[in-house]
Order: C-alpha cells, then structure tokens, then sequence
DNA sequence: TATATCTGGAGGAAACAGTTCCACTTATTC
DNA sequence: GAATAAGTGGAACTGTTTCCTCCAGATATA
C-alpha cells in the first residue's frame, strides 16, 4: 500500500496500514447490518481508531464504498453466469435467485449499492453492468425450457429481489432467514407449471416475522419514544 | 369543536376551526405522500398556515395521526369483513388484498400505521386489532375450499402486504399501479391449483420500476450531492 | 368598540453530520 | 538509540435540521 506525496510514491507506515486493515474490517460489518447511511464516526468506533484516521485513508464514502463493494457486485454478476451453466435451466435459475438473495439479505449495504444508492455511483453502476444480461441469459433459458413464466421481463426481476431483501437479515437479527419463504412462494407464482404448492420453509414465531416487517422500512427513529414518560 | 379552557368547555372560534380543517386535510396529503416522517412545520406549510397553529390545534403527532387514520384503519377491517361474505372465497380473498392493497399504496402514512410506526401506538393497536381475525377468517374459508395454500399463516399475509407496498405509489409517482403485477404473481403462488400462469397486469416502462425500485427504500438523503463541485 | 381568542413566523435549544486542527505518539532510518 | 517523518485521537468548529415557544399584532365575537 503506498500513498502519493508530491510527487513520489511513499509506502504507508505499519501501524497506518493495520488500521486501514481495521477501518476496512469494521466497515464491512457496520454497512452490513446498518446499511451505506452510517457516519464515519461509526465506523471509526466500531474500528477502534479516531475519525480523522478514516478520513486520512478514505476521503469520502465512495472510496470505502468502492473498495468493500466492487467485488461484491461482480460476485453476484458471476454467480449469474454460473447459473446459467447448470444442467437444468430452472434449477440453474432457483440457485442463482437463492445465491444473490442470501448475500444480499445479509448484507443490507450491498443491498444498498444494487438497490443505488448514492455512493460511489459511477464504480458501482461499472459493477453491476455485467449483472442484466446475465440475469436474461438465466431468464430466457428457463424461459424457453417452459419453465419460467413468458410474460416476465427483466425489471421484474429486480423488483422481486428487492421485495424480497427487504425482508433480510442485515436488519432483522431475529429471523435471519424469514426471506426463503417469501421467495419460495414467489417461486410458485413464477413457475409455469406445478401441481400442488411446494413446502413452504418453516413459518418464523410471529414476534419474529414482525420485526422484519418493521424492519422492512428505515426503522424509524429507534428511540422515538416522544412525548414524556414518567421518570422513576 | 370545542376546547377545555380551565374548567369549561369553550367553542373554537370560527377561524380557528377553518384552520383546523386546513391543517387536517394538509396532513392527510403529506402523510399520504411521504409518510408519517414528515416534520410539523411541512404540514403547516402545505396547510398554508403558521407551525405554531398546528401545535396549538395538535400538540403532537399523536394526536394528528390518531384524527387521520383512526378511520382508515377500521375500514381495511371492514373491508376484511365484507370480502368474508363474497360468495367465492377465493374471490373474496383476492378482492380484499386488491382493496386493502390500493389503500396502502397510495397513502404511505396509512402504510408506516400499519407497519407500527411509534406514532399513537396505543389507539392505532386498538383499531388494528380487529384486522387480524378478520383476515384469518378470510384465509379459513380460501384453505377450507381448496384455493389457498393450506401452509400459509396469518402473519405471512402480514409479511405480504408489506413487501407488496413498498412498492406502492405514494412514494413512486411514475408507476403507481407496479404493485398489482407482483401481487398476481404472489397470487399465483399462493393459489393451490393452477393451470397456467394468470395474466400478468402491464409490464411498466423500465424507468418507472427503477423509481419503484429505490422508493421501496426510505429514499435516500435526496441530495447527498456530498464532496466538492466545481463552483461555475 | 372592547376583549378574549387566535395567528404567523422569527428564533432559541438541542441533536447531529461532516470535517479539520494540533499536541502528542509511533515507526523508520541511519 | 537519536532524529525525524509519518501517523494518531478526539476536541472543536461549521452547517443543517428538528422541535418547539414566544409575543406583537390581527381577527372574531358579543
């Protein structure tokens, strides 16, 4: 790792390159269970160092964001090309629809960049390019295998994903895996043909299914508790 | 409308009582449009009136929101009712989620009270409890007949409706009927027999479920423009 | 006309995001 | 193991936003 002084290229000190290590790491869980719209003084806590020491390394958001994402995003570009060699053509659309929904439910910031949000938006858009045309590779082949549904194009795709990872675990601790349900009956709804429902996996405790509901939009202002409430 | 003034009930007086139906019917389009997170001095903007006049008339959001959806809510589970006594069951099952779905998309204020929002808890439970019977009703007599999947639980209509209208269109003004087309999707999963896949409501201009899309998230700080911008 | 009621919007207080500064610490180098 | 360049933490400053109150002046009512 160097650094651009002047007009030389300069290696980074030990301890400053650990601790771009740490912000990076602390980074990484911090936009996953809370999604791009943390301030830097989160991740610095959660990195153990001070803010200006983000800053020092990462400018803006869009440099941490680039740097943890880009990778991410062509994951789920390759998992697609993947799929669409599975023997199977529905299969092949099942697992790649299982795969990028896991990490993407997982992980509410990767959520966020497909989703677009506002960082680092020219790298990340770069990034996803590669995902629509695989994902209609996938789409026409179980298309024209007659398994998937004709009339369903490929927005409706991103639609359902995103329907579907509003659910996730990034924000919903208590059932992290509530979205297999949803995207299975989805799944039904989207096959041509089938004779009975499939099994549904396990229905979540109620209080569970709720918080990923709540969950579903900004969680509020946690602490909203508003108007007086009698101090004991 | 009368106020408690020390001991005795006095009349507003008549302009404060226009003021008061200015303010309501303000807050009912702000809510609907951009939901319960929307700041007093919006309302009193778009009420065409003072902030102060609103807090006079409405000490808090509490009370605003209690006055707007109190009603609205009954009526979803009123609407659960009648679609009980529709001849088909399944008929009656998808009427209702058609009604109850409009409603929820195009006013997001009535959809943050029934995803929980912490304003006026207390009343808007209150109102709300009478939903969930109703709808357990109406999913009773869809199993018993055969239509409805048999595994499906009453909070996974919950869960449903929810992902459904986030994509609704009180936020997504360019696409404000998307959610019917993933709701017949979600039919055709739900459903136990089906031949073929039903037909799918119009396929929406690639831009408008884009916008759908990212609506689906609390949208963003609009102008996180962020950094420096060449100063022309 | 007198007076109780109501109004607007300026502006104070508090919370919070984004960023920089600088006295101090630590690694590197010879 | 000293000299020095590089790196550090967190206080503090700026700007924004939200919530709410105050009060001089306007308006309805009787």
């Amino acid at each position: 790792m160097t650094v651009k002084t002047g007009t030389v290229l300069r290696p980074l000190r030990a301890d400053a390159v650990r601790n771009r290590e740490k912000i990076l790491a602390a980074a990484a869980t911090v936009f996953a269970a809370r999604g791009l719209d943390v301030t830097f003084d989160d991740i610095a806590a959660a990195a153990n160092v001070g803010v200006a020491t983000v800053y020092r390394r990462f400018p803006d958001k869009d440099s941490l964001v680039a740097a943890l994402f880009e990778n991410a995003v062509g994951e789920i570009a390759t998992l697609a090309l993947s799929a669409s060699g599975a023997a199977n053509s529905w299969d092949g659309f099942v697992w790649f629809l299982e795969e990028a929904l896991e990490r993407l439910c997982v992980n509410t910031g990767l959520r966020d960049v497909i989703l677009g949000a506002p960082y680092a938006e020219e790298r990340m858009a770069a990034a996803k390019i590669r995902i629509v045309p695989a994902m209609m590779v996938l789409m026409e082949r179980a298309q024209r295998d007659g398994y998937l549904r004709s009339d369903l194009v490929e927005v409706d795709m991103s639609v359902i994903e995103m329907m579907i990872s509003s659910l996730g675990g990034g924000a919903n601790r208590s059932a992290p895996n509530l979205w297999r349900r949803y995207l299975q009956i989805i799944l039904d709804g989207l096959v041509v043909h089938r004779a009975q429902p499939s099994a549904l996996p396990p229905c979540p405790p109620e209080a569970a299914a709720l918080d990923a509901i709540r969950a579903s939009r900004g969680s509020y202002r946690e602490a909203s508790v508003s108007s007086k409430r009698d101090d004991g």
